[in-house]
RNA sequence: UGGGGCGUCGACAAGCGGUAAGUCAGCAGAUUUUGGAUCUGCCAUUCCCAGGUUCGAAUCCUGGCGCCCCAGCCA
């Protein structure tokens, strides 16, 4: 095998890594195992690993552990990482998908150059080393029914019986095999078989199943062939064919090592080593392609890329960048154990790269109608405001402000417990970048709800600082009314009230735990005016509110729709809610 | 006496015989024109349990206990 040693899989700056002395990312044991066999040459200093999704689905946040640690430990290593469909069950697989994964892996940041692969690229060569393995008596076409399959193969306990057709001899199953090839037998009416041992103790050596006979068409070799591969027989020589020296898989694959340990012996090819690590579990979400599925059937999502969705798409569409994708691919580590990462820990990394690089812009959610009663009735002026106080290099902007604004309904409180320091009646308060204002005067509607507030202003506090030196305890973010942009502002949480799915009693389903309120859309927010112009993908921080995105499905030009990324940390709504218990 | 794997803080996770890193969460305080950000401090006398070896054990040994995976012609 050649090894490519001068490709790049890494599009923007990696993570870094032990790889070099003084680096910072923590180490984890496939780190240690891939250090130490650079050192001591065991590949002739050669690293090459792979990322084989099965194109039968979107790409979730766990996978993207999997393309982080494929591809980031190649990078950290000056090595490489393959990008391979796992394409062996036709039926089950689409190009839609396969176009979307590799879409979600660029935006995620990685490079796999020309090394794009496809298990289907092997069908020929598989073929001829199963021709081999019956020659060599270590293969075997079996006519027992799926169902007499499962009976002969015995169970967890109990040892399993040989076949009736193990014993046939090499020139009838070379025969079997070849007509199965041609297609001269139904779909299930025969498989090829590994002759391994029908008593050992890991299930997966009864004598497992190398080809099923399936006339489906496949989406890239067509009508060429009418059976495929199994995953255990394809894996390992693929690997191998491309001279994979690490192959990294999840724990449920630990006994499978075997039987693809046992393939490249009895071949006497080239031989990568399986590592597996344990998968990612994340909170209050579920990550498997079956339930996702299920999600996206049943409607309770609006497809793979609803932004509460945690795949890829649906997490790009709502706002997460793939510099916190990574980030936290790195800090949640790499290990054996079956673990339940706290979403806490996702928000977080999203927090911090959306406070270095998001706009700060202000918008009103639920808008509530002030009247500034002593300032002129024509007059607007126009405000200094800062874009990014974490980046000075972001500029400033001017905002329009004048007689008549809409505050948010949760700023002002009529009858306030002691710690909300924001408005209420003869309270002053600060409007960020503009005034410092008192409430005067509460308007309410036949039901008594608020409907309007009537304030004064301070003309000595223009830009928001009192020249007497005065405080206020609260600053608000406001949006001039007659200048104000509206938009559809949509609200998410999380998409289960349950953190732990896996987690569900007998003869419950997990969709019985779908949070009712993981959407929330507000058809009417009253946005600074710049916002009317944001293109779609843009992210911003509504000023003490949180991360937004425009909607890149949704959005018209000059209408844009918002999807909340995640919220701001926010102190007020924790005490509330303490408040409450 | 089926096979395999795993058990370190609320959640992740280092540690590899020399006396429990770090991160998230939480708590307390400083600071603040975002109750944001930032900064400080606190948060495992103890590593599933019980024995043993050792001057010394989360790390080695023995025996328990607990959790996860495997009986697709899925991957």
């Amino acid at each position: 095998m050649d090894a490519p040693e001068t490709d790049r899989n890494i599009k923007e700056k990696g993570t870094g890594g032990t790889g070099g002395a003084g680096s910072a990312a923590p180490s984890n044991f496939i780190r240690a195992i891939i250090a130490e066999d650079m050192r001591t040459g065991k590949y002739g200093g050669r690293l090459m690993t792979r990322f084989p999704p099965e194109p039968n689905g979107y790409l979730h946040i766990g996978h993207a552990k999997s393309v982080c640690l494929n591809f980031g430990l190649a990078g950290e290593f000056g090595g490489v990482c393959n990008f391979r469909f796992d394409d062996t069950n036709p039926s089950k697989e689409e190009v839609e998908y396969v176009e979307a994964i590799q879409e979600d892996v660029r935006w995620l940041g990685f490079d796999w150059s020309d090394r794009l692969y496809y298990a289907s690229d092997y069908f020929g060569k598989l073929y001829e080393y199963a021709v081999e393995l019956i020659k060599a008596g270590r293969a075997y076409v079996c006519d027992l029914t799926a169902e007499q399959i499962r009976e002969y193969r015995g169970t967890l306990t109990a040892p399993g019986r040989e076949s009736p057709y193990r014993t046939r001899s090499v020139e009838e199953n070379l025969d079997l095999f070849e007509r199965m090839r041609r297609g001269e037998f139904g779909d299930g009416s025969r498989v090829l078989r590994a002759k391994i041992d029908m008593a050992s103790g890991n299930i997966n050596l009864r004598d497992p199943v190398m080809y099923r006979i399936k006339k489906v068409h496949h989406h890239r070799t067509g009508d060429t062939w009418c059976m495929y591969p199994m995953y255990d027989y394809a894996h390992g020589i693929s690997d191998s064919i491309e001279g994979v020296t690490h192959s990294l898989c999840t724990m449920e694959y630990e006994d499978h090592r075997p039987l693809y340990d046992w393939f490249l012996d009895v071949l006497d090819i080239y031989h990568p080593q399986q590592i597996e690590f344990a998968r990612l579990k994340l909170s209050y979400t579920v990550l498997s392609k079956r339930k996702l599925l299920k999600l996206v059937n049943e409607g309770h999502v609006h497809g793979w890329n609803d932004p509460r969705m945690p795949t890829l798409a649906g997490m790009r569409r709502r706002g997460y960048t793939p510099e916190a994708i990574r980030n936290f691919s790195e800090r949640i580590g790499v290990g054996k154990r079956e673990s339940l990462v706290d979403l806490a820990l996702l928000e977080y990394c999203v927090r911090e790269d959306l406070n270095r690089r998001a706009p700060r812009v202000m918008a009103v959610l639920r808008p509530l109608k002030v009247v500034i009663d002593n300032y002129p009735h024509d007059q607007v002026e126009y405000l200094d405001a800062v874009n990014n106080p974490e980046d000075p290099s972001a500029g400033a902007r001017k905002v329009p402000f004048c007689r008549e604004l809409y505050l948010e309904q949760d700023d002002f409180m009529e009858n306030p417990p002691k710690q909300f320091f924001r408005l209420t009646q003869g309270r002053e308060v600060r409007l960020r970048y503009a005034y410092f204002i008192k409430c005067v005067d509460v308007v309410k509607d036949e039901k008594g709800t608020i409907i309007e507030l009537h304030c004064t202003y301070d003309p000595a506090t223009r830009g928001g600082d009192a020249p007497d030196g005065r405080k206020v305890k609260a600053t608000l973010h406001w949006v001039s009314a007659p200048h104000a942009v509206s938009a559809e502002v949509r609200l998410y949480d999380t998409l289960f009230r349950k953190d732990d799915l896996d987690e569900v009693e007998e003869g419950k389903d997990f969709t019985e735990f779908l949070n009712p309120a993981s959407l929330e859309a507000l058809p009417s927010c009253r946005l600074e005016p710049c916002l009317g112009e944001a293109k779609p993908g843009a992210r911003f921080q509504f000023e003490r509110l949180g991360y937004f995105c425009v909607d890149t499905v949704d959005s018209a030009p000059g209408k844009p729709v918002f999807n909340r990324t995640v919220t701001l940390k926010d102190e007020w709504a924790k005490l509330r809610k303490a408040g409450r218990q």
